[in-house]
DNA sequence: CGCTATGTTGCATTTTACGCAGCAACTCTG
DNA sequence: CAGAGTTGCTGCGTAAAATGCAACATAGCG
């Protein structure tokens, strides 16, 4: 039976501070006590006190001087130390495994390092290999469909900051090269929702992927499917994005809460 | 006038969340509600409301089916959305410069991104130069001084993990080309303080460089000096690693708190 | 040098979070 | 399979804890 009381559950105090720790990661200036006292509808003396509290436990820091409020090392600690690829390669594993199954060619799992796209995770079309494969190898973002649905949600700006402004390394006939085309795809991917790669690293090949999106559609990881051109057509894009994107957005929704239902 | 009540000024029920917070992320299995209440001493009545509070603003997060804790999307969302070079250039510029001034070479500021070390800031001998010099250039963490700084906590099953067991690439007659040898001068660094680069990745050239340490020995950069090896010899190393270190320490306890001292 | 805006502390009030008790689901264990 | 022991979850009365207010402190500004 549902609880008669559902906010009875709920840890005022403890809800505020984390609404605070949001504003302020999601803030690009640091961030007053009287914006944090405004945000909450409070006064700022609780303001004050659960900021204060959040300080001293290194979750929030003032630059050195200034009274403004910024992230501490205790987010930085937090984030870096847990292992994320792992708890993405547990929760996306079987999803992995179906997707491979159902398609019946090799489905990828990646995640992005650096400027690279790494390979976690693959399930092989016949059989079931945790520790084979491509799984480990790191491949370029801009040229792979995995990168590229990694890099989904960049604009120009952020591509050109991120890769500088010169050509692209060409690796093959069909590799993109100009980051103003490579904006363009990224655009592209958003609106179809997947990504691929028509042979623009390696020859012959085909691949498909889509991002993996929690809450605030950070892009955590991508799933996808690849196969040798011959089998993999471009006609069964349509087809096999639908699959991949649902499989993504499932894992997405799984990481972003589990509000526990079966 | 310090304050008569400082406790007072703390707030009970979200510090023990932020306690939550700090236990499910170091702890390697998911974390029972039975394990909440007695790492708190409260009962598991409240250590429920807690964790159901947390997971409800996505900081905590259910694995499908089980009832145990891990970290949800919210710190995957916080900590990625974050920009922390950013921070890290800011509080340690002044430094930078400093260092530079004193010793009168060119000083770096470098992070890990991936398999590499990006420098991120830089203070050139004569002049201040913001954006100029090896700002923006990746180079190999194994191989030079602060690439190794920033490995410098790793043990040698770490070191395997990331680069394989395989020989690493050599890029002069001096570089390190085996774990072992990079494990053993890990342990080094941590004994010094400081790593250096004897012409390992390019020839010529001396770099010596220490890691910057946040709240729990977290290493979150790095920073160090470069010159000529005609300039620099192996005589300066310990009174120009002291410097270093010193200037290191600094930024790392800048970052861990600033309880606001001038 | 006032004046306002913001940060910080003490204190009285009452909201809020706590522990207790009890239920339900699940796991051992014989 | 029964019964005992854990653990997760909810309702409720009470006491403690968080809140808002007022006052003081400090900084920025004209």
């Amino acid at each position: 039976m549902p609880p008669k009381n559902p906010q009875s559950q709920f840890i005022q105090s403890l809800d505020r501070g984390l609404t605070i720790l949001n504003s302020v990661a999601h803030s690009k200036q640091p961030v007053s006590l009287k914006e944090i006292a405004d945000l909450l509808d409070i006064d700022r003396s609780s303001a004050f006190r659960l900021a204060h509290t959040l300080r001293r436990r290194g979750f929030l820091s003032c630059p050195p001087g200034k009274k403004d409020y910024v992230l501490g090392s205790s987010m930085w600690t937090l984030s870096r130390q847990y292992d994320w690829s792992n708890m993405l390669v547990k929760v996306a594993h079987p999803e992995l495994k179906l997707l491979a199954t159902q398609i019946n060619e090799t489905a990828h799992l990646a995640i992005r390092e650096g400027k690279s796209a790494l390979f976690i995770d693959s399930v092989h079309a016949t059989h079931v290999i945790a520790v084979a494969g491509q799984t480990g190898e790191l491949v370029p973002l801009y040229c792979t469909a995995h990168g590229k649905a990694l890099l989904a949600d960049a604009e120009e700006e952020d591509l050109r900051g991120q890769f500088g402004s010169g050509p692209l390394r060409r690796y093959t006939k069909s590799t993109i090269t100009s980051i103003k085309a490579l904006s363009k795809e990224c655009s592209g991917i958003r609106r179809r929702g997947f990504a691929t790669d028509e042979s623009e690293y390696g020859p012959e090949m085909r691949c498909l992927a889509a991002p993996i999106r929690i809450t605030d559609d950070l892009i955590v990881g991508s799933i996808g499917i690849s196969a040798p051109a011959s089998r993999f057509s471009k006609d069964m894009y349509p087809a096999y994005g639908e699959k991949v994107c649902r499989v993504a957005d499932r894992i997405g929704e799984f990481l972003s809460n589990t509000e526990a239902k079966s």
